[in-house]
DNA sequence: CAATTTTTTGTAAGCGCTTACATTTGAGTG
DNA sequence: CACTCAAATGTAAGCGCTTACAAAAAATTG
C-alpha cells in the first residue's frame, strides 16, 4: 500500500503538497496538482484513513446506535441516515444497544473510542443524566424519538401522545366504543405517551377506560399474540383494537384470525409505525405513520450543518407530526 | 481528553508500560498495574483506538458489505456477524452497496482505507475478478451468498439449486404440474441457480418446462405483482407458483387475491428465503429456508479464526443446505 | 556476595498523515 | 532591473499510540 511519501517522492514535490492536493483545501498550481495526481494514480494511491484522522481530529464519521440491526423501523432509519451523509462523503459507523443499559453504555464507548465526530442515537436504555453528559462533553449529539430535559436542540422526536390518540380517535369515528389496547412496555416513554393519547381520545369522546382493556406487550409479534387472547378472555366486547406498533398488530391479526374473526368485519385493528410490512400483511394494516424516515434525515442534516457546517435547505424541525394511513382493518362498527 | 501521557504521569512510570498494562500481552508486575489502573480511572482515561490502530496496524474492527441496510434479508445478516463478532471484542463497520457496481466498488474502498482488518462481503455487482484480486492483495475477504471460482476457501453459500428443486418439488408432491416461476433477475447467480433448481424438478417429473410459464422479476414486491398479473395473461393454467424469494411471494399473493383467487385452494405459492416477514404474511407462506443466521455466524467465526487466531469449536463449512419450510400456502391440488 | 539469569521497566523510533510557519518563486511595479 | 508582495511550495513538529531494543531491577546460583 502506497504512503504518502512515495507519492511525493513520485511526483517531485513535498508532502505537503501531496497533502494540499487531497484535500484540495489550499491552493496548489495546476502543473503541480497534475503531477501529484498522475503519481496516485500510478502508484494506486489511497489514503489512509486512520492516519489522516489522527492527523486532523476529524475522522468524517458518524456514529449511529440503534437498538437492534434488524427489523424494519431500524432498518429505516439507518438506510436514511446512511444516504444522507453518505451523499455528502460522510460515513456511518453502525451499533446495536440491544435496549439494554450495559450494551447501550458499551456501545456509545465504542463509537467515541472510534472518534466519530458525531454521535446520532437512538438510546432506549442509557439515563437522561448520562445523555446530558455526553451533549456537555462538547461531541455532537443528536437522539432520535426521545425527549430529554434540557436538551431539546439534540433531540428529534415524533408526537407520540398524538399519534395514539389519533389511531383510537380513528377508531371511535368508525363507531367503536369498546375499544382494547395492546401497549408497549410502559416503562418506555414512547410507550406510556401513546398510551396517555389513547386515554385522551377516550375521555373526548365521553367513553371510560377500562383497565381490563389494556394489555402491556412489549413490541414484539408474539406480545400481539398473547394480548390477543387476553382480550379473549378479560375484554371480551371489544370491537376494535389499537396496538401501539405493528409488530404487535401483526401478531393480533394472526392470533385473531385463528380465533376465527374476521379482519375487519368482526374486528379491526388499528397499528402504529407504519413500517415497510405493514402494507404487506392482509388485510392491509391501518396505522398511524412514525415518519422515521423524516426523522433519520433531519437528523443527517442537523450534523451536516452543525459538525460539517455543510448548509442544506432543510429547516432544522425538532418534533415530528404522524398521521393516520387508513388502509383496510379498521372498518365501520 | 486525557492521552497515555497524563496516564503515565500520573502513575510516575513510562508510556510503555501504560500501554502495556493497557494490551495486557507483556508482564508487568502486580504493583504497577495497580497504580496504572488507578490513574487511569481517576483521569477517565479512554484510549484513542484510532491512534493505537495506526501505530498497531490493527484495528479491531471487520468490514462488512449488504446491499441495502433495510430488509429482512440483511437485518438478520447483520444482527448475526455483528453479535459474533462484538462477543469476541471485535467491531463492524457496515455499509451499503446497493447492488450498483459503483457503489460496491466505493464501499469496499471505503472499508479499505478504514483499515478494515478482515471483510465480509454480500457483493453482487463487482466482478469475480475484482475480488480475486482483493483476495490476492492479502486483505481476508469473506463473500458470502457467491461462489467465485478459484475461491473456495473465501466463499459461503447457500445450494440455491437445490433450493430451487425443493421449492418446485414440493408443489409437485402435492400433485401440481402446471407451475408458474417468478425468477429473480437472471444475472444473478443466485437467480439463475434457483431456476435451473426448478428446472431439474420438473423434468424429473417428466413435466416440460414452457417458456411462458416463467417470468423474470427483480426480487422486490411490485415485480411479484407484475409477475402475476403476466401469469394470468400467459400461463392462466397455473395451479402453483413458485417465487424466487418471499418479497416477491408476497407482491404474488397479493395480487392474487385481488384477482379473486383463494390461497391455497385456488392457488398454491411457494417462496425462498423464508425471512422473518414470511410468517406473518397470511396465508403464512410456504417457504424455502435460507440458513442466513448460519452462514453470517459462520462468516464471522470464520473471520474470528483466520483473522484474530481466535478458535472457536466450530467447523468451518462452505456450503449451506436448504430446506423447505412447510406453512399454510402449498396447497393438494 | 559477586556473577549470572530472568523479569520488569524505560527509551526512542516510528505508524501516515496535517498544518503552522518559513522559504522560495514569480508576477507586477516604477 | 531592483523591489514589493502575493502565490506556491517546503520544512518540521506533532497527532496518541505500539514495540524493538536497551537498561535497570530483582531473583537465582554457586
Amino acid at each position: 500500500m502506497a504512503t504518502i511519501y512515495e507519492v511525493s517522492e513520485a511526483a517531485g514535490v513535498s508532502l505537503a503538497t501531496v497533502s494540499r492536493v487531497m484535500n484540495g483545501n489550499a491552493k496548489v498550481s495546476e502543473r503541480t496538482r497534475k503531477k501529484v495526481e498522475d503519481a496516485m494514480a500510478s502508484l494506486g494511491y489511497q489514503p489512509n484513513a486512520i492516519a489522516q484522522s489522527l492527523a486532523s481530529n476529524r475522522t468524517n464519521s458518524v456514529g449511529l446506535l440503534v437498538s437492534e440491526l434488524h427489523g424494519s423501523y431500524f432498518g429505516d432509519l439507518m438506510s436514511t441516515v446512511e444516504q444522507v451523509l453518505k451523499k455528502n462523503g460522510k460515513h456511518v459507523i453502525i451499533t446495536a444497544g440491544h435496549v439494554d443499559i450495559e450494551r447501550e453504555h458499551e456501545a456509545i464507548e465504542f463509537l467515541k473510542s472510534r472518534r466519530c465526530d458525531a454521535l446520532i442515537l437512538h438510546a432506549e436504555a442509557v439515563s437522561d443524566d448520562y445523555l446530558r453528559k455526553l451533549v456537555d462533553s462538547k461531541l455532537p449529539v443528536v437522539i432520535i424519538n426521545r425527549k430529554v430535559d434540557n436538551l431539546d436542540d439534540n433531540c428529534f422526536v415524533v408526537d407520540n401522545e398524538q399519534g395514539g390518540y389519533l389511531a383510537t380517535h380513528a377508531a371511535i369515528n368508525q363507531g367503536h366504543r369498546n375499544i382494547g389496547y395492546i401497549s408497549g412496555p410502559l416503562f418506555k416513554k414512547d410507550a406510556s405517551d401513546r398510551l396517555a393519547g389513547h386515554k385522551r381520545a377516550l375521555a373526548e369522546a365521553g367513553i371510560e377506560f377500562e383497565e381490563s382493556s389494556l394489555f402491556e406487550g412489549d413490541f414484539h409479534e408474539s406480545s400481539g399474540q398473547e394480548g390477543m387472547q387476553y382480550m379473549q378472555a378479560h375484554f371480551s366486547k371489544l370491537t376494535a383494537l389499537v396496538c401501539a406498533n405493528d409488530e404487535m398488530a401483526s401478531g393480533a391479526m394472526t392470533a385473531a384470525r385463528e380465533a376465527g374473526f374476521d379482519i375487519p368485519s368482526q374486528l379491526s385493528i388499528v397499528g402504529f409505525d407504519n413500517v415497510l410490512f405493514s402494507r404487506y400483511l392482509y388485510p392491509k394494516l391501518t396505522t398511524i405513520n412514525n415518519p422515521i424516515h423524516a426523522m433519520g434525515e433531519m437528523a443527517a442534516h442537523w450534523v451536516l450543518q452543525h459538525v460539517y457546517n455543510i448548509k442544506s435547505s432543510m429547516a432544522i424541525e425538532h418534533l415530528f407530526v404522524p398521521e393516520i394511513i387508513n388502509r383496510d382493518t379498521l372498518g365501520k362498527l
